[in-house]
DNA sequence: ACAGATATTAGAATCTGTTCTAGTTTGCCA
DNA sequence: TGGCAAACTAGAACAGATTCTAATATCTGT
């Protein structure tokens, strides 16, 4: 069986990075520009779908049919149904990113401003609920490794310890921020099951965020 | 498409509640009895197979056929797939309780303990790593409430807090419980993806449990 | 021991992810 | 411009989970 690769939505020979997720947006060649809308439509069409029934709604026929290409074609772009989930998501975090940096989260300590970063990350998730159950369950599915995880982890730091490189973090400040996601992502789960409300989460991530980062 | 349900493996007309993961184990009829050994075979069968192949090989067919049953009478009493998962990994949740109550951990700090317990149990679930992955994984998956995290977090507050009844805990002391239990899982998931080693997860389970448990 | 209810069975059928095939189109370039 | 390589297409084929069917077998109560 086939899974999710490094090379994801990587067309053949394109001389790509392994930490770019786009197939070189900026691409100059009238091959590689057509490749990227191609690419964009299969992933609009995959979170149109997926943001109305979910994983289930979001069928490989049916999303090749939507963004226009054959069945072969989508799956020469995203090898696999995970490897189209995770470049969803990546959208998602896109989306994050950028309203982390047009308002960053203005609490004075360091585990005020991981909370409003991962209430906000709430908010956004729960606007779309067929979306985000389906997104953070296959990504937490995923054989291998998502940027997910590590993106989350990297916000964290850079909000809650000034701004601070990841690559720069001691090992306790990365195990630190790591654990705090986690736990959010478990929490993200136990709403989307119907076990948590929004106001139990933030409490909680507030309990657990007081103690993993207070002294960050 | 059916989804896992509370009456997991509970044949009908069985009287039984719903924190039951067997059904009526000590159960007098002759029915009840031999529903119970079928069952037992079949989860033994599903065990068996996923502790070689994993998931993979663990296909609904042949746990029907290594079990001696057919496909339906397996799709009666697991209603999916997941459902076969869950009570697997209920049999490895007992083994490990067991092993607790055997040889409760010694270690002087609260926290201490619960990394005891927690590592214990990566030890266990790392003898069977085919086993090990597909049960976290399916777990995680799972559409809805499975005892296991809340089982894992009883677990934890009872040895880190002297024997705390679960039930008797405060809010703040359950989420910080559960947090520890959820950075746990994830790091096993890391661990499934080949990103950790059985010292890292030992070293950042530490930090966190350090963090979160010692006044507890 | 009989009747109705429930459980079981073998196997076909369905659904969706994934792979494969054969033929067509497109971009590049000598 | 001719032609090769890569990309694309329609559609068949395959795999494994799940559902359905019709026929038996087993219980249970009386």
């Amino acid at each position: 069986m086939r899974t999710p690769q490094a090379d994801v939505a990587t067309p053949p020979a394109d001389p790509e990075g392994p930490t770019e997720h786009h197939p070189a947006p900026g691409g100059n060649s009238a091959r590689s520009r057509s490749q990227h809308q191609r690419r964009k439509r299969i992933v609009q069409a995959a979170a149109a779908l997926a943001s109305r029934g979910g994983v289930e709604a979001m069928q490989m026929r049916t999303v090749a049919e939507r963004a226009g290409v054959a069945l072969g074609t989508l799956y020469r772009y995203f090898p696999s149904k995970m490897d189209l989930v995770v470049a969803v998501v990546g959208e998602e975090i896109d989306l994050l990113e950028s309203s982390i940096q047009r308002r960053p989260p203005s609490s004075p300590t360091p585990s005020g401003r991981a909370v409003d970063v991962l209430m906000r990350a709430t908010r956004g998730l729960m606007r779309e609920p067929e979306l985000a159950d389906a997104l953070i369950r296959s990504l937490i599915l995923a054989e291998v490794e998502t940027p997910f995880g590590d993106r989350m982890t990297g916000l964290l730091l850079r909000v809650s310890a000034g701004g601070l490189d990841p690559a720069r973090a001691s090992e306790e400040q990365l195990a630190l921020a790591g654990s705090l996601s986690s736990i959010w992502v478990q929490e993200l789960l136990e709403m989307l099951r119907g076990r948590r409300t929004y106001d139990q989460i933030q409490r909680r991530i507030e309990i657990a965020s007081d103690r993993l980062l207070s002294d960050l």
